[in-house]
DNA sequence: ATGCGTACGAAACACATGTTTGAAACATTT
DNA sequence: AAATGTTTCAAACATGTGTTTCGTACGCAT
């Protein structure tokens, strides 16, 4: 067995395969995408899918699967040491928020590969399908690292509902360019999310965040 | 021809077909519902969505040009007074910005039936369809107003990148509330959205609009 | 009552779609 | 070389799905 190469059209059956699958599922959904479309852009047979997956449901929780497994690899790599010694200080821990929520632009606004992935995401999150539960898992332990570092930037309880509540506020900013990047583009009269675009958009982002932060210290009963 | 009555269950055949279409394509999207689906769920026929509609394509434009209708209407009937005649003063437009974002929770999370409603234009944001020019003609307008809001508040430029690419920064703290409401709940260990949920939330964006209008007018340069 | 256009319903039609089949090609081992 | 397990392919199969057909019932003006 070869070792895995790099990502190209050059690869195994099994590999194409799920790269196309990505693809139409990321864009146009489950229900949307046929046996017949993925094999046709991964070049294989239709029966190759039943075959190396056991069928189209089989491999979309596949999909998920190494969705969830690149995501968490990219994110950790940035943020790994964020969340294994989260700072105790609140200036510290607004630094590390920071570049917490800046990583997650960068994964999920960034790279054009990213787009079929987040909007994968997004639908099972709209539209949970048994696969739900392999991405809620990795959501949730973001989501807990994400609460533990506004907390301690903030004073407020990490187990408030507020604490909480106000994670996901926060990563809605970063969301709404990948949801409504058409309208988006549109209105920012741009062609697509180049690396200016990105660079302006994660700068806004950062300082709402810290003014999330500081209305939320303040503001604290 | 009779006066259309009141919504429920004992509309005509034509509202109850755009109705359980409107459920339907809102929960699953257009490709992931069947028009017996929807025949079923309307108790009529199959033969009469194409009898009054032409077709399931046009069906489903029929449902986002209703969408449109009545989400103008609800925003409009509570904004109106803000569009018309916005406030000169900073003062005046940040309350006015507040109000327009609140209303927005509001309409998005607010009443249950406004779940499919919301759902539906999120799918079509992240997937157009021929229907999707309806949908932007109103956000595009809405984006428009909020934008003129904001850089009123803030002292910036209206036509400026950063003005127009915060408004939808703000309303992504909304949305994210629709979409990853599975998520949300779960991680706030709660059933539904009910109404105290959806005041904290509602008083939480607002305080971080505050913030952003804040920030942003205290970091241009 | 008669004629006529509208609305509806059961069935059928044509095509799309997920899956399976059986044979051939290939790689690896004996 | 022969055997064995794996992979690929064209075709077929069963079901799902959007649409149409055609017969029938209803409402209403003549």
């Amino acid at each position: 067995m070869v070792a895995a190469t790099e990502h190209s059209a050059a690869e195994g059956p099994r590999e194409r395969i799920l790269d196309a699958a990505l693809d139409l599922f990321g864009e146009r959904g489950l229900t949307g995408t046929t046996v017949r479309d993925i094999a046709g852009r991964a070049k294989v047979n239709i029966a190759a899918i039943s075959y190396h997956f056991g069928g189209k449901d089989e491999l979309y929780r596949a999909v998920v699967e190494s969705v969830v497994g690149s995501i968490a690899g990219r994110v950790r790599a940035r943020v790994a040491h964020l969340l294994e010694r989260p700072p105790a200080d609140a200036a510290g821990a607004q630094a590390a928020l920071e570049e917490f929520i800046g990583t997650m632009v960068d994964v999920i606004v960034g790279p054009p590969e990213m787009r079929r992935v987040a909007r994968l995401i997004i639908r099972e999150q709209m539209q949970p399908t048994p696969a739900f539960e392999i991405l809620y898992a990795m959501l949730s332990q973001f989501h807990g690292a994400g609460t533990q570092l506004f907390a301690a930037a903030t004073g407020l309880d990490p187990a408030a509902e507020e604490t909480r509540l106000g994670v996901f506020l926060m990563i809605g900013q970063v969301l709404v360019l990948r949801i409504a990047e058409t309208a988006v583009l549109r209105r920012l009269e741009r062609p697509a999310f180049d690396a200016a675009l990105m660079g302006k958009a994660k700068a806004l982002i950062r300082r709402n965040v810290r003014a999330m932060v500081a209305a939320a210290r303040e503001g604290r009963t």
